[in-house]
DNA sequence: CTATATTCCTACCAATCAAGTAGGTTGATT
DNA sequence: AATCAACCTACTTGATTGGTAGGAATATAG
């Protein structure tokens, strides 16, 4: 099983786009499916998710299209990744809106799924687009 | 989305729960999935893939079941998820069977998904099943 | 040899999610 | 007014999850 599907996966890669082709103005997403082979009626469900969650501006009409409201060292994967997946969570019990469990206080595993969320959360939030843009 | 879905957590409840009642006998899936308040229906399905894979003996009949057949220390967490869940790639590109991506020596993310990787089987890697199991 | 306990096997099923497609509407610029 | 571009709703296809159902095979105890 997988546990970051292409959403959160091409979220993060539009998110590198803009930062790498920043020039101040709006870029259209036609521009961004292009560049980065995804289809641009996938793309149309993935940006607004971002633009309501303020991650990145948007404009409509001609000369519209998207850009990023802040430097590229402020947006952490994790950010990113939680926005468009809903939760990394590495086990159902540890979701958002998962139902209290019966066994919880006696589970032996529940403690190492809590550890690794917080190592996944830790290394995800310790990587910015800064990071990941290519340098030079 | 789950990296771990319900089949490798019970495998690993199953191997505990063997581990913890283990007295050199065959135990019946029954008594299993009572104790752990899983369908016996459903664990037929999984210990047969760890059965087939060495990671446990079984017996038809009467007086059958399943009993390990090596230390707890042994059981690597990792082991067996991996052999219940197929693969705990965090994205498909990393997957054992994923065909071969077309942007990846130009891909910004890759390396951090594979850093990713390696940090998930240490973890899991680092873990036995003697960890899990009720001290005392 | 038979009753019973137990695994083993094949098939089926409903719900959810992934990964898109399709088509039209609204909004802004030139 | 033409055009570009985001926005919105709905549909589709395939895979996966999390089971269920029923019976066949196997082994032991009496």
């Amino acid at each position: 099983m997988k546990l970051v599907s292409t959403r959160g996966r091409y979220a993060l890669r539009v998110i590198i786009d803009l930062a790498e082709h920043d020039s101040g103005s709006y870029i259209p997403m036609k521009e961004i499916a292009m560049r980065q082979g995804i289809s641009l009626k996938y793309l149309e469900q993935i940006m607004p998710v971002l633009m309501k969650n303020k991650v990145i501006d948007g404009a409509s009409g001609k000369g519209g299209g998207y850009k990023l409201n802040r430097p590229p060292e402020d947006y952490k994967v994790w950010d990113i990744l939680t926005l468009t997946e809903g939760s990394l969570a590495p086990v159902a019990c540890l979701d958002c809106d998962a139902e209290k469990c019966e066994r919880e206080s006696e589970c032996r595993t529940l403690p190492m799924w809590k550890k690794y969320q917080e190592i996944t959360e830790d290394f995800f939030n310790n990587i910015s687009v800064a990071d990941l843009m290519k340098k030079g």
